[in-house]
DNA sequence: CGAATGACAGATATTGAAATCTGTCAGCTG
DNA sequence: CAGCTGACAGATTTCAATATCTGTCATTCG
């Protein structure tokens, strides 16, 4: 714990915060806490972050932001857009159950953060869909999808698998039969996207 | 208020745990309220109900039953089953939008309950896969739906539109464009239940 | 005699006083 | 002088004392 001599820096204080959301919790994780962890007073904390909440609001869209980067990858990859649609939502849906289930703390911390975030979850969200209405877009182009409207489709699609990645379905996502619940619900999108 | 002299009853301490629940909240309605809003003693109450979990439960079971039998009819009706799935589903949207829009303090009031049971809205979810699977298989049998299995399908219909019944979702049903939203969804599904 | 009562023990919730936290800012420090 | 500090006012949280509630059951009532 030496490096304590650095420059203090947003990135520093934003890492300081998660150490301090995962060892107290959203509920007693205070400024001050941040602050003392840091070996500074609590008033330079209040220098980078306005307010508590602006800290919070940081490091909930740090986290939200690391997913979407995971996922922008398979958006990149070359290949027919089905296996890509197909492997972005696996790939979403295991991410959350992963986190859900190796770190169930953890992850109900970032829940409250989440809830208490609309605006970042909103800006995460679309992120989300833009991704999926691109690989969409390409299916459509490719002509291996059948849709007027990209990105309503996107939404749909998004929405229709709900259950698999909204973090307040958390709780089902430990139920045996969740794998082929999601299989079937992909399945039945897949075979909607291609149309007749 | 007079005919309190009427015999004591289940039926009647349930109405009475309803009206208890909607004027106090699931926080505050306490056995004492319902025997006081009754004018018994609280003593009499546990002759009918063996705890307040109970007592609470049979509201909650009472409350998702009335749901499940207003659809019911649908069920049963005699016509095409892409045309019954799709009023079903708009009927079931449009009944829990209502419920959450009208009266959300007493909404709010049975989320809480169904949080606590459970096992109470586990009857209720498979009641109404049920009846989703009936129509799936009329749908099937009549060669407008493709399904290997109609269950399965059903549940992943279900699973699918869950962003426009599941409570967790409530506050996301005044938005502007969910109506649109619910549309897409929906007939992405048909689409895909169609098959080729 | 069956149904209802109300006193009771242990569990849970409420309350208000004390402690802590948030956000500001005048002044210190390197 | 840029960055940090720590004292401060008002808001929020904690905690322990107090009140209320749950569930039981010996007793009363009709």
């Amino acid at each position: 714990m030496a490096p304590t001599s650095e420059t203090l820096t947003a990135e520093r204080i934003l890492e300081a915060t998660e150490e301090v959301l995962r060892r107290h919790g959203p509920a007693k994780a205070t400024v001050v806490d941040v602050a003392r962890a840091l070996g500074v007073s609590h008033g330079s904390v209040y220098r980078h972050f306005r307010t508590k909440a602006a800290l919070r609001e940081a490091v909930t869209k740090r986290w939200l932001d690391r997913t979407s980067e995971a996922l922008s990858g398979i958006v990149a990859e070359d290949r027919d857009p089905e296996g890509r649609l197909r492997d972005w939502l696996r790939t979403l849906f295991e991410a959350k159950r992963r986190k859900a289930g190796d770190d169930p703390e953890l992850f109900a911390t970032y829940t409250v953060l989440t809830d208490e975030n609309g605006t970042a979850v909103g800006e995460h969200l679309a992120d989300l869909t833009a991704q999926l209405t691109r690989i969409v877009r390409a299916g459509a182009e490719a002509g291996s999808f059948e849709t007027t409207d990209p990105e309503a489709t996107a939404r749909a699609v998004f929405h229709a698998t709900g259950r698999f990645h909204d973090p307040c379905h958390a709780r089902e996502w430990e139920r045996p039969g969740v794998e082929e619940e999601f299989t079937a619900v992909v399945d039945l999108l897949v075979r909607g996207l291609r149309g007749r």
